[in-house]
DNA sequence: ACTATCAATGTCAACGCTGACATTTTGACT
DNA sequence: AGTCAAAATGTCAGCGTTGACATTGATAGT
């Protein structure tokens, strides 16, 4: 941690010698210029520069001038420190608590998130949690600390009780990706279900019988969400377990290939598999080779090159998710009481040929 | 822009009202707590309150519980902003300030930014210019009002000038991926030359001739350095005038794509290209189509699933970059003092066979 | 019993700013 | 010249916190 030094100028030296040396107004002064300051030079009151600053209309022409002036020579730049304090404490500081830093969706949402904050005079800070549920709750106590004005997060923690005092006390909390756990809030989330449930009626409808799922084990929301789409689509097809051919257990980013391989390995392997996100994508991807003339692919989430090389994808608008969430938080300031929205953002499927699209002999 | 509001609790009625109107202690208070509050409610002085919360040793044993317990009871959670206006208002926030939020190397940047700073008790706020030069002044303008700790920026502006006041009241000032214009400033920034230099080098052993290379204009300095690089190289083979390959036309991220027609489509093509960054990279991808033995390729800049595609790279990690940043701000602000330092990335030609391994005859 | 010492706690002011209110200045109109 | 409203400016306090310093009370040493 690193601790907060109070840099006051060379001018200031030690009290012994106060008396002594002679203030050296020449220099630049080391210290930052202060609405007091200002005032001197323009040989006016604090509180008119601050008026001036503020761009109030009760200042005269000339006056203003001379202070403008002054304020430039000083290099004056107001402390929003200080004027948030005097206003109850109140920042113009969003937070953006996420899970994971390195992954490229949340970085998009982030883009969406800060470019329409920006819009409102809002700017945003990011924690990250590092994906690891204990920090939640201490990231966020942190940055109530700087009470920021509101809180945007990814929820990782199995329970956010711990935000409702902060709730009643006019704090805005929209979650992003899931629903919070224990505390009424604002959720912006994707059309999970339709996105799966859309793929599998594809596949089921160019005579895909046996799909595999590929996915992280189904704890998030979002990922039970998907599950639930997959296995729904299949059972409207009749297909009513579909156990053997789910695979959720890429926790960690890795093992998806492994599944694949597992999946093909099988006595009767599935024809198709959709990928429940875009790390499960890749490593699908990996494993298949681009051999979609084998097996087809669809997998959930857009990512770069993704139409260059053919693949098929459940696909979305990470950014619009953001600002959707921002927008949110921006209503929840300006109107506080209301009830809680639940935000779905929608999912398509982007048929680009990774096999989907061929019609499969039963 | 958005009115900070003062929200005083509904037990604070207006005046004419207060005499007659019972407060309503039962209901949770409306209004954050403050040293004071808890004071009252353990029956101690608020100063004793601070004690305790900056967990000061001259407090005895059943004070501090019951101070706690008051605290706890009244979530109370200590207001950062006062604290750091009573410092002299420092805080501990460092700005990220960026051009394009939507490109993912920035992402991967602020990744390890934040990852550095947080080690250190920083928390990073992002701010966006769009990219737009005469946004950025106003934009860090916005920050320093804020009295963010530090700056870590992407440079857009022609100049950065504007800075140096500030940086004489000692805020450390870090650019990324290229210098400051007239201003005293750390840097990291990329092994730009070397990277560009040894990718021809390569191709210039495998036989290639005529190879191109395309870009952005050179405006920004690691385009330049690329450039640079990619000359000399050719240089050094007795190749001196690369003109006709060179095309520097992809402003916007779109034109790429066309630029690799335009190579392919001269007498005397090309037999291999170089891109010069992740976007020109794309470009080529989509107008070669994976039809390396076509013409070579090397791209600036790994990315997703490059290594499936086989797509060959000069690659250097993004993070790093962000990481040495935060930790050039970190040094800086435990030692203000010191020689600026210029921060140089290394950068790795990936092989993956993307044409550049095969022999050509002359 | 009497001071010296030290731990525990309190008082006060100030960080920089701006609302509420007070005062002075200006100028328009009798 | 005298009156009064409006415009321009100033005074003061307080936002929540914590350093500097003061005070209190207990303990130990003579």
């Amino acid at each position: 941690m690193i601790e907060p030094a109070v840099r006051r100028g060379a001018d200031s030296p030690p009290d012994s010698d106060r008396a002594t040396t002679p203030p050296a107004p020449s220099l630049a002064p080391q210290s930052r210029a202060t609405l007091a300051d200002v005032g001197r030079l323009a040989g006016v009151s604090p509180k008119t520069v601050s008026r001036v600053v503020l761009g109030s209309s009760n200042v005269s022409k000339e006056t203003r001038e001379r202070v403008l002036s002054a304020a430039r020579s000083l290099r004056f730049r107001p402390n929003h420190l200080a004027r948030n304090l005097r206003h109850g404490s109140v920042t113009n500081t969003v937070a953006f608590v996420i899970g994971d830093l390195t992954n490229p969706f949340y970085f998009l949402v982030a883009a969406g998130i800060e470019r329409e904050l920006s819009r409102h005079g809002l700017m945003m800070i990011l924690a990250a949690t590092e994906d690891d549920p204990a920090s939640e709750e201490r990231v966020v106590e942190t940055l109530l600390k700087q009470r920021v004005r509101a809180l945007l997060m990814v929820p990782i923690a199995p329970d956010q009780a711990y935000l409702e005092g902060e709730r009643q006390l006019g704090t805005p909390v929209v979650c992003i990706d899931r629903p919070a756990h224990n505390l009424i809030a604002d959720s912006v989330v994707l059309e999970n279900f339709r996105g799966t449930a859309g793929a599998v009626r594809e596949l089921i409808r160019a005579g895909h019988r046996r799909i595999g799922f590929v996915c992280s084990p189904a704890e998030l929301y979002s990922h039970q969400e998907r599950l639930r789409g997959y296995r729904y689509a299949l059972a409207e097809a009749g297909i009513l377990d579909s156990s053997p051919w789910e695979r959720l257990e890429d926790a960690d980013g890795q093992t998806a290939e492994q599944s694949v391989h597992n999946l093909l390995a099988m006595a009767e392997p599935p024809t198709a598999i959709i990928a429940g996100n875009n790390r499960a994508s890749a490593g699908v991807v990996r494993a298949l080779g681009n051999r979609f003339d084998r097996v087809a692919f669809i997998g959930f989430d857009d990512f770069e090159l993704a139409d260059v090389a053919g693949i098929s994808v459940i696909a979305y608008d990470p950014a619009e998710l953001g600002r959707q969430a921002a927008r949110l938080v921006v209503e929840r300031l300006n109107d506080p009481i209301g009830l809680p929205q639940q935000i779905e953002i929608p999912t398509r499927l982007i048929q680009r040929g990774s096999g989907e699209l061929r019609i499969v002999e039963p």
